[in-house]
DNA sequence: CACATAGTAGACAAATAGGTCTACTTTTGT
DNA sequence: ACAAAAGTAGACCTATTTGTCTACTATGTG
């Protein structure tokens, strides 16, 4: 891929986060990047293909990061703990490679765009799966019993979204630390060891 | 205030909410309430004006059928109970007085107008923080110490805030009885009884 | 060197945005 | 009944939107 393309594809993803996609224009994009409008639709057919190229670049970049700094920590339950450790450092603007946090960009997306059945719309289903994958992948090396994966799974899950939800619309920079807490709270209350003890 | 002022602001939040703010242009907002141009300016400045109304329309909206449906409920873990389940309803359009769930209209608001500094945004933020303190006084009257008050709150808010996200964006309709046992889990481990059996 | 490729600058077009204004009609309160 | 208030229809203005097109300019490889 060119330097041109990857140029717009980063400064149109960074305008979009920022400010919403439909808030930003064509020409702000071009603007900022101080790259030609010929360019530009060289590479893509219509802004929807720019957006969607923002998407899969996003999605790439966020789960790159993710999942690296959950699988440095060894299997189980040091990974839910680093699961949320990424989170807060994300809330909190640590992650030096990502620009101020402004909430998920899916989830943001998906508010914008209301029909379930546009392209737009898929992908962010599609990064969301995805995610609920790779945390359902850490919860099976966790010391529970495997009917109740599916449920912790979902636990975990909720409360990552309603973390990144509150963080992003209530500012509670210290979230991702509660969040943390009642996860494992929850994954105590079904672990076999509690089992065992009760 | 006046009908016409009435139809425009559930004209207008309709709108809004099935297909985002930005996507939605005045003129639409008149086409289908059947409502002329003056008429809108005479009771509005600005766009802007007449989201800020959507917004406290839709505020009182759902809080008086929410907190209805909780306070309907004994006090107690009953309540906790009515909020998860009155969610369920709402996800999946069980609430005949509301349209088709397509999210929370200030978390998606929010994710439009991203710079927190805005008036839009407060209002955003004004009705979370609300919604919060409701669920604040319903954990209070569960059998919980005073000094969990605060953390059971917070998971319950990040369980509720997460089952909307799921559902909006994911299309899990079943995800608010998921929420509510893992609320009712991290209850039950905070709660007196629980702390005597241990 | 030459030529194809990729990029630039920006005029232009068509559509749409928010918002104003005029002229006319309907409603409403006294 | 009549005057004031509220509403209608829609032309109009200006700015902005996405997208096209032309003419020109680097650039880099055979």
């Amino acid at each position: 891929m060119t330097t041109k393309k990857n140029q717009l594809i980063t400064t149109a993803f960074e305008l979009f986060y920022y400010n919403g996609i439909h808030a930003v224009g064509i020409n702000k994009i071009l603007e900022v990047s101080g790259i030609a409008k010929k360019t530009l639709y060289n590479h893509f057919q219509s802004k929807e293909e720019l957006i969607e190229a923002t998407l899969t670049f996003r999605d790439v970049q966020y789960r790159n990061w993710l999942y690296e700094r959950v699988n440095e920590a060894p299997k189980g339950i040091e990974r839910i703990h680093a699961l949320f450790d990424a989170l807060d450092d994300w809330f909190n603007n640590r992650v030096c490679h990502f620009q101020l946090f402004r909430g998920c960009f899916f989830i943001n997306t998906s508010a914008e765009f209301g029909d379930p059945s546009t392209k737009i719309n898929q992908v962010c289903v599609a990064h969301k799966t995805e995610i609920r994958r790779f945390i359902k992948t850490q919860v099976s090396e966790l010391n529970i019993q495997p009917h109740h994966l599916e449920l912790i799974t979902d636990s975990i899950q909720l409360l990552k979204e309603g973390a990144i939800t509150i963080a992003a619309v209530q500012e509670d920079c210290h979230i991702a630390e509660k969040a943390k807490k009642s996860a494992l709270l929850i994954i105590d209350a079904y672990s076999n060891s509690a089992i065992n003890k009760g």
